[in-house]
DNA sequence: GAGTCGTGGAA
DNA sequence: TTTCCAAGACT
């Protein structure tokens, strides 16, 4: 249960002592660069973030004492190795906690350490990370673990500048893993950050914008209590979690909405202000399910792009005005340079991924002829594997799906 | 700066 | 059913 930290407790986890000290010397920080910038104008009238404003000071202390009584129990809280906090960074770019928790807990109890992922086959991996897209995350990841394991020992580098040269780490991860793995005093700028800075200070202007981003930094960097880097940027982010969230904010447990422009302007619901999304198209797919013998016909994903290194049923798009049956003869003859009968429809399945709406139809199919050989045209490997064996290959979500219903089909016959 | 790159829960 | 969008990185 959320409660008002900040209003039932008199005194906040810090000391008094301890926040005169810290906001005198930022203020004086400030001061000092003020003297050779033109006067600051009132942020109500520019969009600029005043930190002149009296509001500024309560913040930063706020959201600590709300996140130390409020977080949730996750695994990498408990001792912050900087692995752990790594992989669970890497896991939770674009995706949620509660999806990422169940991977996270599989993933340290196989790869345990850096060097596990280092040496571990990039299908391994990509096994354990199926159903969390984005997979070049993996690539990434296995590529991070060989260059930790030759430039660093096998340990995190502990400074962001290190940290960024990592493929698969930018500007937001290097930032996270300095700050909550090894305390260092830099602040995160996720989608969290930027909405609840933005709300803070009733940003008017689209967040992504450069301009933005640099304000919204300028004034998490002053919030931030020194000494607390890792408290506070969690705090920051867990509070977009659970209560700064984009649609239905729960403002009224907030622990700093008495400071918050846009809940006094009530201009919450339009903070952020998001630039345009691109347009969804829909597309209709077609997916061969190619029998002989007991087994069927998976192919591997080339390395790079749309899901680079996963497994796949051979299929693809359908032309204007063809039908899911010609697009599949079609791309099998392009594909595989095959010719085949279907022979029956298996199923539709609708589904999203990235700005498409997939319609798949699956069919099963055999050769026909039967004798000819498999040449393959896009994919990297083929092979012949029973129904039962797919469940040890990395398959992207929607085949999985097919995958499962030809599962308990093939048990239903037996 | 704008696209690409997954997935599924929530409204 | 459709739309939104989440602890971003890379090109």
């Amino acid at each position: 249960m959320l409660q008002h930290g900040w209003r039932q407790k008199s005194t906040h986890g810090l000391s008094r002592t301890v926040h005169a000290q810290i906001f005198s010397r930022r203020w004086r920080m400030l001061n000092l660069f003020a003297e050779d910038e033109k006067p600051m104008p009132k942020a109500s009238d520019t969009g600029t973030f005043d930190p002149q404003d009296s509001r500024n000071a309560c913040i930063g202390p706020a959201l600590v004492t709300w996140f130390l009584g409020h977080q949730r129990p996750l695994p990498w809280r408990r001792h912050y190795d900087p692995y752990a906090v790594w992989i669970s960074e890497i896991m939770l770019q674009q995706t949620q906690m509660s999806k990422v928790v169940p991977y996270f807990e599989r993933w340290m109890k196989r790869f345990p350490n850096v060097q596990a992922v280092a040496e571990a086959p990039l299908d391994a991996l990509l096994q354990a990370w199926e159903g969390l897209g984005y997979y070049r995350r993996v690539h990434h990841l296995k590529a991070a673990a060989q260059q930790i394991m030759a430039q660093h020992g096998g340990k995190l580098p502990f400074d962001e500048a290190s940290l960024r040269r990592l493929p698969g780490i930018g500007p937001y991860t290097a930032a996270a893993v300095a700050s909550l793995a090894f305390g260092r005093p830099v602040v995160v700028l996720d989608g969290n950050a930027q909405r609840v800075s933005a709300r803070l200070l009733d940003w008017p202007a689209p967040v992504k914008e450069a301009r933005s981003l640099k304000v919204l930094r300028q004034a998490l960097e002053h919030w931030m209590p020194s000494g607390h880097a890792r408290e506070f940027n969690q705090a920051v982010m867990e509070l977009g979690a659970l209560i700064c969230t984009p649609r239905n904010p729960r403002c009224v447990q907030c622990p700093v909405c008495a400071w918050c422009r846009a809940y006094a302007a009530k201009t919450v619901a339009s903070r952020p202000v998001m630039s345009g999304r691109p347009l969804t198209e829909a597309v209709t797919v077609a997916v061969g399910v190619l029998c002989d013998n007991g087994k069927v016909f998976i192919q591997k994903r080339p390395p790079e792009g749309l899901m680079a290194g996963l497994w796949e049923f051979p299929g693809g798009k359908a032309q204007k005005g063809e039908t899911p049956e010609g697009a599949l003869r079609r791309e099998l003859a392009e594909e595989l340079g095959v010719t085949v009968s279907i022979t029956e429809k298996i199923t539709e399945i609708r589904h999203a991924i990235t700005r498409f709406r997939l319609h798949l139809h699956a069919f099963r199919c055999v050769l026909n002829p039967p004798e000819q050989s498999i040449r393959l045209r896009v994919a990297t490997e083929g092979r012949w594997v029973p129904v039962d064996a797919l469940d040890g290959y990395a398959f992207p979500s929607a085949n999985r799906r097919l995958i499962r219903l030809l599962q308990s089909a093939g048990e239903e016959r037996r």
